[in-house]
DNA sequence: AAAACGGGGAC
DNA sequence: GTCCCAGTTTT
């Protein structure tokens, strides 16, 4: 039981911070649904929708035996798909398989869709108080800082388990992990670190040069792609169409104003539909992802046609109805610079 | 080992 | 504008 930690857990203790998914006695669904929707998400983001996600889907019953259209159109706006998509598969899995009760072990945790080494021994920490290297983007600040380790951070960086095992010794790993998590998240932050009120300053070897650490890797420039977006509706305008996107690749599952090729030529002519006379509508939309930049071109058209073979759960959607469909947010912008239009 | 995978919030 | 985030899965 180090001192470091020892002071720690005390700081910890007095803050008794109350959090939407933290409960006296844990419940594993919402421990589980927490980690999940937390994963490459700050934490005010997920302040602002856990609640939302939780009240339509209270208990992992209901979640299992919703589609998964329902699941990904309440997960809207929270990106990275592939979380909603898991989340709803493992709470298939944990109702048939499982009797609808969480394993609370690390072995098993891990074998479950969406829940990856650090998930897994963080729900097995906070949901059952069993210890295990719980390693996140904070624990691997907190130990760059406290160890000043001017070298890049990885989950196996054997100095990193050790600091955190020697720390977690003695104490409860729920306790001990809720404390770094928050100390991570409201001390030793990312940028701008309050270190003149650290509890445990004196013990950092790093407090000097806290902003400059972990070391960074350096991140590769994105690619520039072009599409056409294309908003067509019916004759009264009153509908637009829109098709379900594969379930492979960016935005996979999610309902979509449909979009040609992502290309980086961009195409000289709109080519989806010919029968449709496509029109400039002299918008364009700009949207970042990770990895690439999207141009989006709208072009307009309207018609009657039917068109059932066109795709994947696709067809007319009342313009009134597409707040509430779940759109991603670069359909979203889609919309957006249509309705500004006029 | 590297790339794919989103988007919002803070500065 | 930039940077970061309670990572996982696929290639």
């Amino acid at each position: 039981m180090s001192v470091f930690s020892t002071k720690l857990l005390k700081w910890h203790h007095v803050q008794n911070r109350l959090l939407p998914w933290r409960e006296a006695t844990p419940d594993p669904y919402k421990v589980w649904l927490a980690e999940i929707m937390l994963q490459q998400t700050t934490f005010a983001t997920v302040t602002n929708r856990f609640k939302a996600f939780l009240e339509w889907f209270p208990d992992v019953e209901s979640l299992a035996s919703a589609s998964q259209a329902e699941v990904l159109q309440h997960w809207a706006g929270l990106g990275y798909y592939a979380r909603a998509r898991n989340l709803h598969r493992c709470a298939q899995i944990i109702v048939c398989k499982y009797h609808g009760i969480f394993p609370n072990d690390i072995p098993a945790l891990r074998t479950l869709p969406g829940i990856g080494d650090y998930t897994a021994a963080a729900i097995a920490a906070i949901a059952f108080d069993q210890s295990g290297y719980a390693i996140d983007s904070n624990i691997k600040r907190i130990f760059a800082r406290f160890t000043r380790y001017e070298k890049p951070v990885t989950e196996r960086t054997p100095e990193l388990l050790d600091f955190f095992d020697h720390s977690q010794r003695g104490h409860s790993p729920r306790h001990h992990l809720e404390a770094w998590l928050d100390f991570g998240e409201t001390l030793c932050r990312a940028r701008n670190p309050d270190c003149p009120n650290c509890p445990v300053r004196e013990h950092c070897l790093g407090h000097d040069i806290a902003e400059t650490l972990p070391i960074k890797t350096a991140k590769k420039p994105r690619r520039q792609l072009h599409a056409y977006g294309y908003w067509l509706t019916n004759a009264d305008g009153m509908c637009v169409w829109l098709r379900r996107r594969p379930q492979k690749g960016l935005l996979a599952g999610m309902l979509e104003i449909p979009t040609s090729d992502w290309q980086e030529k961009p195409a000289q002519h709109p080519h989806l539909l010919p029968a449709v006379a496509w029109r400039k509508t002299g918008q364009t939309i700009q949207h970042r992802f990770t990895h690439l930049d999207l141009n989006v071109d709208i072009v307009s058209g309207t018609t009657e046609q039917c068109l059932d073979s066109f795709g994947l759960e696709s067809g007319w959607y009342p313009v009134a109805d597409i707040p509430r469909l779940g759109l991603a947010s670069l359909m979203k912008k889609i919309v957006g610079a249509m309705y500004s239009k006029g």
